[in-house]
DNA sequence: CGGTGGATTGAGTGGCGTCAACCTGAGTGG
DNA sequence: CCACTCAGGTTGACGCCACTCAATCCACCG
């Protein structure tokens, strides 16, 4: 089996033989969570950062009053919080959102990888700076766009992440997120995400039932989100 | 004079002779831009990052239909566009808001400090991960904070960081940005804005006029925002 | 078989948007 | 020196998008 972290690497540039060596070499312990489950803490120093296997897992904040944003969704190849490499302490927690493996990956040898690999440590830099323009996609979302064109967005931004590691077949793929955890990606309550929803299907843009999602008209669904996937940064080129 | 850059890099570790003297020696031209002036364009590959030198600039995107978000703000010693090193195409603008400076340092010296000094290297990275610590925060505010609470925690957010950069006098700081600049950065309308600030006045946590803001009661306005400067990463220790 | 979480729907409410008017100060040109 | 313009701040009236509170239904599970 090869590493899901060197997979998602190669995604933005070539590596070596050697780097790919290094990369591979980087596997350690794997644990499983179940749904809930809490993967970090907000306020811990972890001394290793994770890697989702499989499943999703979301970074959450929640207010002192007990609402809570969901700011990053992840899946197969992410990593969850290789940002706590250098951030300290964890500005917020990461939980897995359904049943999940995750692949330990202790700060030590990804330090050691910062002092010998430049190209490596450029590449591993990268993928949190995709996150970051991620985020400030999200952001737009969550200040500009009206909640069903929101709600597309994402649901682009989902299908683009899962066919670039193979989890979609044709224009379905497995969608394991609850509408209560929707709203929380959202920034909306869960009755108006199921308003939107439905608002989607009624447009016959796709359809939802049993956690498997169907996108019937991309064109128009992308054209419907304003969605312009540039930001995803999927492209082969010397970083 | 003392490079802006050096100041900030070392606000998060120390840095060797050595190292001062590599950073002392990335700075190269300087430009001066007026306010409204794109500093850099959506969908540019630059071949140099930009750091404020004065002034503040901020980073937008603006849909198809013309509403617009602001995703950060950057003043004194921000890198607002060292992403671009890695990320390309830029995923959005930066303008500047108010008359600004601003000092280019090409990607090629960049790439070499990655090449060579691992722990520099790191040190940037770290910035860009701190803006996107930023980034997540904001997103809190988009999604689950109230209009009133959202701005309590921009400006105590903001006076913090000109506290760093010592652009504060006691409680008080320039603040230049209008209210529809605010509007578009806290995901409101103008006079949303306006009347969220007259919230907080009358509560008598703050004075703004004549872009000139005073707090009057950091307890209470930081109470009232739920703000925790952990985000922020202030503290020196070894990266 | 009761309990629990999620999806759905309706009714009523409220926070925030839109539109519009008015005022001020700064800049500009005559 | 003054008319004019323009951007920003402020206020009021009104409307709507999204929230809250409920109730119902269903699938799943101990």
């Amino acid at each position: 089996m090869v590493s899901p972290l060197l997979l998602k690497l190669q995604k933005h540039d070539q590596l070596s033989p050697d780097e790919q060596r290094v990369v591979e070499d980087l596997r350690s312990g794997v644990i499983s969570f179940r749904p809930n489950d809490e993967i970090v803490r907000e306020g811990d120093r972890p001394s290793f950062s994770s890697i989702v296997l499989n499943g999703w897992a979301g970074r959450v904040k929640t207010l002192p009053d007990g609402r809570r944003s969901i700011l990053a969704l992840h899946l197969s190849g992410d990593f969850v919080d290789l940002h706590s490499l250098l951030l300290r302490p964890m500005d917020h927690s990461v939980i897995a959102l359904t049943a999940c493996k995750i692949a330990k990956v202790p700060h030590d040898q990804l330090r050691e990888v910062t002092e010998r690999y430049p190209h490596l440590t450029r590449l591993l830099w990268l993928d949190t700076l995709v996150d970051a323009a991620i985020h400030r996609e999200w952001m737009v979302g969550l200040g500009r766009r009206a909640a069903a064109a929101h709600l597309a967005h994402l649901l682009c931004e989902l299908f683009l992440r899962c066919q670039a590691v193979s989890l979609t077949r044709g224009m379905v793929f497995d969608f394991p997120l609850s509408q209560p955890v929707l709203a929380d990606v959202l920034g909306l309550s869960a009755v108006h995400v199921n308003r939107s929803l439905q608002e989607l299907r009624q447009e016959r843009l796709l359809t939802l039932e049993a956690g498997r999602l169907e996108i019937l008209d991309w064109e128009r669904l992308a054209d419907r989100a304003a969605f312009d996937p540039a930001y995803l940064n999927m492209s082969i080129e010397p970083r």
